[in-house]
RNA sequence: GGGGCUGUAGCUCAGUAGGAUAGAGCAACGGUUUCCUAAACCGUAGGUCGUGGGUUCGACUCCCUCCAGUCCCGCCA
């Protein structure tokens, strides 16, 4: 309903400004205009509320009840609002209740069963500033020879909703994989490797590494204890900087190896993205420092290029310094993460030509961004017009309100995490069909256990505001009440038990006769509306547990209406109007099933 | 010392851009099935929105103080 709610809004603006021109209060028109009408703050007062007559109440020193009366006249006089609003109440100290007229919305259900994107807009048929972007959403981000876990679990997810919500609004979307392909770490990676297999890795091909953690942690615990081997390790870090053909054969199998695993976890989760390491940003690092000297923001301190920022101090007091080149001229991830900024808002060929850059990390990193974004803005490098955004979210935890780990204290694979889901699906599936004496073949029960236990943790995560840290209990997000991912799939469950049952043909359903009488069917028609706003606001905020709650609500009240209000018995005009209603909503959760990365089901 | 974030019902959490009586789920208690998957629905009970100020016609929401928790802070990412 947001064209409506546009329209709307543009009939009262100009009706208040004329309302203010003669009272000769024009100048404050800019200041008091925006959200003139809103969301009802409760159902039972109707659509949209506009509670501008307070406001004017203090401009006009008069009450706002009666400034509201006349207002209300002046608006039910223009065409637009009452062909669209059914009656204009005030309420209260002066509130404006605004109700829409049934055939509108009748018409509004009609027109969104036929939109292919269950009556979202494109973002360029609303507005002309918010039109076609290019979004690159930054997400995932492992490290290679490193174990993948919940927290990029997080990241992950929250960043590939984010990316399918940006599409559906019409933008264009890059999925950038940021992975940790560089720094000084594959020193010792590398000299584990020739030390473990053969010096000279003349068969590198041949090398497998079963468990690339495991050879991880060995490694590591060598660079922490032998000083010769350390000493190698840091030679070989230059050698490869240096781009030594050998360090770079042994570099490409360690992120060969790595990528696998990877690849294994994005298939499971059905996740694109484009893979764009840190080393990518290799030959732009040089030109970061010197365009920074150049700009004159750079400062030598203590052997180290640093820029200062602005409002943050360390421990003593003293400016804190983002360090953009370390004393033995090594670079950091600051670097990186800057040459990264201003490749992907340059213009093509030597850039992405971005206009919104959406960094979906943890809640730690946040100091971080804020002095990268700092320096990516003094040295002007983010272009008019143009955003970045850090989303940042927070930690997983265990019923213990601790880090979550295994009972041995640690990290929980990403994997084990994802097929513990799909087996207490499948466990809870199994009792089910036992309890209700079905039988079932071992393809349904695998699939529907698989979608059941990936689609939980999934929405257990993007159901939860993101800044906040969380408690994962695998009872909970299987549960079947709650806002949580069965519940929604069995609403689906419902519906599509419908259609199997219901005899009539298509070309009856597409009949026009639909009219609707009970209030359960109102409410589900207002809630059903409402998906579309749902949606801009989370492109504007990247907020996606709005999704969810929204998609609870909608579900709770399509409950409601099955539950009470009979829909194939009845006569043939009322089960079109109905059906109707089963239909968008069907659309409206698959679609947004979609959205968060879950898959739908028909029987469960 | 500085900075980020959090503090809402017994527990886990919602609460756009300030609006009318602060919402869910779980747990507790009670009710509903000749009907489309009862994995559902309905009802009862439960709150000084961390504290104290300020701005406002109006504050969980904005500003400041303080308290508590958590994360980050010079050559790791």
């Amino acid at each position: 309903m947001q064209v409506i709610l546009k329209e709307l809004t543009k009939s009262f603006e100009v009706i208040l400004l004329k309302n203010l021109i003669e009272n000769g209060k024009k100048e404050v028109f800019e200041k008091i205009h925006k959200n003139l009408i809103n969301q009802s703050s409760k159902e039972e007062f109707g659509d949209y509320q506009c509670n501008i007559c307070l406001v004017l109440s203090k401009i006009y020193k008069r009450n706002p009840r009666e400034i509201a009366i006349t207002f209300v006249q002046i608006l039910k006089e223009n065409k637009k609002i009452s062909n669209l609003c059914e009656d204009l109440e005030i309420a209260g100290p002066g509130f404006i209740n605004i109700k829409l007229k049934n055939n509108i919305l009748i018409e509004e259900i009609k027109s969104n069963l036929q939109c292919p994107r269950a009556g979202v807009p494109l973002s360029n048929k609303i507005s002309k500033s918010n039109s076609k972007k290019k979004v690159i959403v930054d997400f995932s981000s492992p490290n290679i020879a490193k174990e993948m876990h919940v927290g990029h679990l997080r990241s992950t997810i929250i960043g590939d909703t984010i990316s399918k919500i940006f599409e559906l609004r019409g933008h264009s979307v890059l999925r950038l994989n940021h992975i940790g392909d560089w720094g000084t770490q594959f020193g010792m990676l590398i000299t584990q490797l020739k030390d473990l297999y053969s010096r000279d890795l003349k068969e590198i091909e041949n090398i497998k590494i079963s468990d690339l953690v495991e050879f991880y942690k060995a490694s590591k615990k060598r660079f922490d204890n032998e000083k010769e081997f350390q000493k190698r390790s840091r030679e070989e870090v230059v050698k490869l900087q240096k781009g030594d053909t050998q360090s770079i054969e042994a570099w490409k199998l360690l992120c060969n190896q790595s990528r696998k695993e990877f690849d294994e976890i994005y298939k499971t989760l059905n996740i694109t993205i484009k893979e764009r390491g840190e080393s990518f940003y290799n030959p732009y690092l040089k030109s970061i420092i010197q365009d920074l000297k150049c700009k004159k923001i750079l400062i030598e301190d203590q052997g180290a290029k640093c820029v200062f920022l602005d409002g943050m101090t360390n421990k003593e007091g003293n400016p804190l310094p983002l360090i953009i080149q370390k004393k033995d001229g090594g670079f950091n991830y600051a670097t990186t993460d800057l040459a990264a900024l201003r490749y992907r808002f340059n213009k093509e060929p030597n850039g992405d030509n971005a206009n919104r850059i959406i960094y979906v990390t943890d809640h730690g990193q946040a100091n971080h961004f804020i002095g990268v974004f700092q320096v990516a803005k003094k040295a002007n490098w983010i272009p008019e017009d143009c955003e970045v955004n850090h989303v940042p979210f927070g930690l997983v935890q265990g019923i213990d309100g601790k880090k979550l780990k295994t009972r041995e204290g640690d990290t929980i694979r990403l994997k084990d995490l994802l097929s513990e889901s799909v087996k207490r699906a499948k466990e809870d599936l199994l009792k089910r069909l036992e309890n209700e004496s079905r039988f079932e073949s071992d393809e349904f029960i695998l699939n529907t256990s698989r979608v059941i236990g990936i689609g939980a943790v999934k929405y257990a995560d993007l159901s939860q505001n993101r800044i906040t840290n969380y408690q994962f209990s695998f009872e909970k997000m299987l549960s079947l009440n709650g806002n949580t991912a069965p519940y929604l799939l069995y609403t689906l469950v419902r519906i599509s038990g419908i259609n199997r049952k219901n005899n009539m043909t298509e070309e009856d359903i597409n009949s026009k006769s639909i009219e609707y009488s009970h209030d359960l069917e109102w409410k589900l028609i207002r809630k059903l509306l409402k998906f579309d706003e749902v949606i801009i606001s989370i492109e504007k905020d990247l907020m996606p547990n709005r999704l969810c709650n929204y998609l609870f609500e909608l579900c709770q009240t399509f409950n409601r209406f099955y539950d009470q209000v009979p829909i194939l018995k009845e006569q043939k005009e009322k089960k079109i109007s109905r059906l109707s209603l089963c239909a968008l909503t069907e659309k409206t959760l698959k679609l947004s099933l979609e959205l968060l990365g879950i898959e739908s089901l028909e029987r469960m």
